[in-house]
DNA sequence: CAGTATCCGCGCTGATACTG
DNA sequence: CAGTATCAGCGCGGATACTG
């Protein structure tokens, strides 16, 4: 695989895995991806989980993952609006990636102070 | 696993998921590990493989990558002088979350100009 | 609840020039 | 070849306030 080339917008195609990288290295993506693995989740019950994150990169974050077809929006027209955030199959299928991650995570602390 | 708090310099143990989170996010890692996969390199060959990248960045990604054992630096008293850079153990172990990123790219296409 | 709007710092990143 | 040093910008990301 081409690992190369990177331009945003250029007219060479990309390399999709540059592309997914790009994707997976937003700060907050995967832990948002982790916490939709459990299932369907609210605005403010996902803000909650991912510890640290804020409203405006919650928002951002989901915008971006959502126009990736990465995550699936459901509003609801009640009163106070209900919103409900879930994976696609094309997020769900990240499970493998997430899984590996971990794996390695586990297996090779980072932690400098175990030297 | 308990993928909250992440702050840098708390006391409180960090999510090691979300550690390697961090350290795969950085905008060249990969691209980095993934050259070095085939093998030992150079520096100057490494730049040349990983398009893109400048000398500041490369060093700056390499340094880090050798403080946290992911790979390792030789240097050899040649003149001129010649570096060679090596995967450890902890980072060949990557190689199963490359496969999965890879693996997950090509299936899931993050073209829009594909919908 | 589920967002939007605005302000703002600082750190990442790139470009360029220089060194042993 | 394998770096180091310095400068500049701009964009990410946090904090805060406001809205339907």
């Amino acid at each position: 695989m081409d690992l190369q080339q990177n331009k945003k917008s250029e007219n060479t195609a990309p390399c999709p895995f540059r592309e997914a990288m790009d994707l997976i290295s937003g700060k907050w993506t995967m832990s948002i991806i982790n916490n939709l693995m459990t299932g369907k989740m609210r605005f403010k019950e996902l803000e909650r989980s991912v510890a640290g994150i804020n409203t405006r990169m919650l928002v951002k974050e989901l915008k971006e993952l959502e126009s990736k077809q990465i995550i699936c929006r459901e509003a609801f027209a009640t009163v106070p609006p209900t919103v409900e955030y879930s994976l696609t199959e094309k997020g769900k299928a990240l499970r493998p990636v997430l899984i590996e991650v971990q794996k390695w995570a586990l297996n090779n602390p980072l932690n400098q102070d175990q030297l």
